[in-house]
Order: structure tokens, then sequence, then C-alpha cells
DNA sequence: GACGCGTGGCC
DNA sequence: TGGCCAAGCGT
């Protein structure tokens, strides 16, 4: 373990010499505003660079200062975060965003502690903000942070557990520059993204093969621990596209169910796969369907994968004549084409729609 | 503490 | 191919 000053030392200017030769020039390490580094922190969560760069620019293209984030509709805020996935992140970021400005003037507090008040900010993200922009001597601790810790220091208790983070924390702790909190804590973060990578790293370039506990034992494949995730389960959903006069029938997602603020269509959910609507359990909105409409089945049965679902989708598209009136759930209503289009949807049901030529 | 939350890229 | 998982957080 590493207790020694001079160990501290010597460990963070190799990783300070490092990372100056062998960073990526990312676009929000160009700048200490605090508004661009949460907006990149947020997007970053779970996501990979080459994923989030795009929303990452369009973010703040639309949204140059926490004051127009601030102003901006929800929806439309969900709809430029369409296709990243954890919804939530936007949902939290748009809450924060309001918050700030109407609590703190604009201004973002300036320490990790304040900013974990904040939604959508834990323990990472607060230290990252309070580091990169404000200079505190905190460590963020992310995924590439646990990684190169446990290997290096050999590590071996669960980094999902709260005992294991209350470890690595202490660690983290001890190694953390004073001088010069952010750029260690970059350092740390991007050593884990391209040297010491999940599978496969390249140890014979590492500088720190030499003190290195996974590649003495090589032992690199096993580390960090992390608890087994569970089963994926599969949900069966059958999805009727209503169309009446070129509008399609919509609902705004609200349950506590995957894509919360999104839209989708008219659902009913069984228990396997249906080979046509008769089979589903009855449901007066079907019934109507069934008798007013014109029933065309999507022969393209759809795999949908979430982090811990499998979803088998069903499309029906069902045209309503423009004379017959159609009594449709409270949450459901008609949108324009245009409409339809400026909604936040699942990526799922934008693909459909593009696939259908709607879109 | 356990679990839920998206999407796309990799091999 | 399908299993794995990437700069976490909320409940």
């Amino acid at each position: 373990m590493i207790s020694d000053h001079l160990q501290v030392i010597d460990f963070n200017k190799k990783l300070k010499s490092w990372y100056l030769k062998n960073h990526r020039p990312l676009l929000w390490r160009q700048t200490t505003d605090p508004y661009k580094i949460w907006l990149s922190e947020i997007i970053l969560q779970q996501t990979r660079v080459a994923q989030g760069t795009p929303y990452y620019e369009k973010f703040l293209e639309n949204y140059p200062t926490v004051f127009d984030l601030a102003d901006a509709d929800e929806r439309d805020v969900l709809r430029l975060w369409q296709g990243l996935g954890y919804y939530s992140r936007a949902r939290n970021m748009h809450f924060t965003a309001r918050q700030i400005v109407s609590e703190f003037g604009g201004k973002f507090p300036e320490t990790a502690v304040t900013l974990s008040k904040l939604k959508g900010l834990g323990h990472y993200t607060a230290a990252a903000i309070a580091s990169f922009a404000f200079n505190e001597p905190v460590a963020a601790i992310d995924g590439n942070v646990y990684r190169v810790m446990s290997r290096i220091f050999g590590i071996r208790s669960d980094m999902l557990s709260n005992e294991g983070k209350k470890e690595f924390a202490k660690v983290a702790k001890a190694l953390i520059s004073q001088e010069d909190p952010a750029t260690y804590n970059q350092a740390m973060i991007e050593f884990g993204a391209i040297q010491c990578v999940p599978v496969s790293p390249n140890c014979t370039i590492c500088p720190f093969n030499d003190i290195c506990y996974a590649y003495a034992y090589n032992v690199q494949n096993e580390l960090p621990v992390k608890a087994k995730k569970l089963k994926v389960k599969n949900r069966f959903l059958n999805y009727f596209i209503i169309e009446q006069g070129g509008k399609l029938a919509m609902q705004e997602r609200n349950t506590k169910d995957i894509w919360k603020g999104l839209y989708d269509f008219f659902l009913v959910e069984s228990t396997a796969r249906v080979e046509s609507p008769e089979d589903l359990t009855d449901n007066d909105t079907l019934l109507a369907l069934q008798r007013k409409g014109n029933i065309r089945q999507i022969p393209k049965l759809y795999i949908h994968l979430l982090t811990h679902q499998k979803l088998h989708v069903q499309f029906w598209w069902v045209t309503i004549p423009e004379n017959e009136h159609l009594d449709l759930p409270g949450n459901i209503y008609f949108f324009s084409k245009n409409e339809v289009e400026t909604l936040p949807k699942p990526i799922l049901i934008d693909t459909l729609l593009k696939e259908e030529k709607y879109l």
C-alpha cells in the first residue's frame, strides 16, 4: 500500500508527466467554466467520449449558459438528449440549472460538499467539478480511477460496495496532489481511459509497471472486483401506432418505468409473444381499434436491449378513418407530424418511425 | 444495500 | 453472435 510521502510524490510526478505527454485534447478540458464542465460530466456518466461528444457540442450551441438551459422547456432538453440514454440525467440537469439560476443567481457552488447537494451530482461529479473548475483538492473517483487504483495497489475489495468505496477513497485521499488537484484528477481518469484500459492493457509501456500489483501477478483481468450484475428480464411490448388524418397518437411515459418523460404509443404489454391483437387481453381501446381501424402488422419483431431488460417489441400500424371518433385513454393525444418530430422519443420509437417512412 | 435506468461499440 | 460494459446517480 502507498503510505510513504515520498512514494506519493513520485507517483504524482510520474502520473503528471504521463498525462502531459499523452492526454487527448478534449473540448471540456480547455475551460474552467463550471457550466461547461458540469455539462460534460453529466453527459459522460456511463457514456463513452465518442458517443457523448456530439451531444456536448449540441448542448453548448443550444444552451451556451446555465441561464439558457434554465429557460428551456424540459421537453426540448429531452429531445436534444434523445439517443444518449439514461434520460434522468437530462431531467435532473434541467432541474438543477433552474435551481442554480433561482437560488444562486446563476453561479455554481464552489465546493464538492455543496455541489453534491444538487440533483444529479453524486460524489464523483461534485468532486470533478470542484477540482476542475475551482481547484479544490478532492479526489474524483470514477470507474477509471477505481480500475487504476485497484490494479496498481492491489485493492481487491468490491468497488461497488460501501466498504470498498471507503477503502478506495482512503487511498485516493492519500494520493491527491494538493498543489494541482485538477491535473491530478484529470490524469488519473485519463490514465484509466487510455492506458490502464479494462481489457488487454498494454502494460509494457506503462510508467507504473515497476510498482503495479496487477502486472506483477498478471491479474489485470481480475481487477477491479465488481459485484456481478443481475439477470436480464424479458418483456413483451405490443405497440399500436394510431394514425388519423396524418396525425399520430402518442403518450408521455410518466410511470416509474423505462423512458420516463419520453413519448411512445398506445401500449399493451403481454407475458409472451403474441401473433395477433386478438391474443391480447381485452381492453376498451384495443376493441375500438379493431372495430374502427384498419390494422396492419409491422412484419419485423424488434429486439431492443436495455441494461437489464430485453424488450421483444411488436408494432401494429392502425389507420382510423377521419370520420370515425375514437376514445383514447386520457394520457394519449394526437400530434401532427411536425410535433411528433419534436417530441423526445426512445431510439426504438424514432427508428420505427423512420423505417416506416413517417419521419 | 439492492436495484433500476439507455445506447452503441467491441470482440 | 450475444455478452460485456462506458467519466454514476436516485430511490
